[in-house]
DNA sequence: TTGAATGCAAAAGATTTGCACCGTC
DNA sequence: GACGGTGCAAATCTTTTGCATTCAA
């Protein structure tokens, strides 16, 4: 039921565009919509190849990729392609904004969002051992050259 | 003055477990200390390489590795390696609590929680685009395991 | 029929590992 | 002097791209 909605629904959003569905791409959709999956490409790869049936690496790849760029899927992408470091000594946790146009690094921290996401594990059984928080955005130098014409 | 307190502080740590303190070990502590630095291992490689003095890319990631792990730096480290998708049709945005242990991955949504993000933002004039929150831990079912003998 | 999509293989990007040599303690 | 650390190159892992072929519309 939800996946024949998401099937209608990825469709819709596939032929106003001109664009086609495939085997590979009912496939994948099928899987994704399996049992809230949160699924890597490789883990759909392994998942979906077999001996009756082919499918390439690439192909998982572009239709994830696709899906994201048609709102029928969504991956945490993250903000910056490459794991950047930075001194902790004699700094306390931190979250960051990342400017997606300049790269730019803000660090803030909000003791209220700790404390919420603390009660939110908790209220899960979830034991807490760690956390990330990036907003991404524009930073306010950015933004202001943005709206300039 | 920040400096030198991350260096000796660094050296303590590095002397008390038997560790040296070396160029490059020094190089790379200097450089993410100075202007609170978020550099990744490509960019430190390549604003320390010089004629000069060498420097391999393997140290690099080495170094900034055994800094994290001893607590001189540290690395928004991704749960998963790889990037993980879901079908978006019909969800509304949520964040992710990811067990360390077992893979699994709950869905949670904190109107709170986004709020607070949203104002965080507007005070920093940040022009909020989107924003990825991880808590990483252990999911009810791996916290009771690990607790039992 | 025809252009979009695929599979494969090769390339690219990020990080890790093996190993002989070097330098800190 | 011993042993931890380094540089280099090769290996790994994840994702992307080029291209001839296939297939949905």
């Amino acid at each position: 039921m939800a996946e024949s909605t998401d099937l209608h629904r990825a469709l819709e959003g596939l032929r106003s565009r001109g664009l086609r569905l495939t085997r590979p791409r009912r496939l994948i959709l099928e899987r994704l919509s399996a049992d809230g999956a949160h699924a890597s490409a490789e883990a759909l790869y392994e998942s979906l190849r077999s001996r009756r049936h082919r499918l390439g690496r690439a192909t998982v790849f572009r239709t994830l990729k696709l899906f994201a760029r048609l709102g029928i899927a969504t991956g945490e992408a993250p903000a910056a392609p490459r794991r950047r470091f930075e001194v902790a000594a004699g700094k306390t946790h931190h979250d960051h904004m990342t400017c997606l146009r300049c790269g730019a690094v803000l660090e803030f921290v909000s003791p209220a969002i700790e404390r919420l996401q603390r009660a939110e594990a908790r209220r899960r059984g979830f034991v807490m051992q760690g956390h990330a928080l990036e907003i991404t955005g524009l930073c306010r130098c950015c933004a202001a050259a943005r709206s300039r014409p």
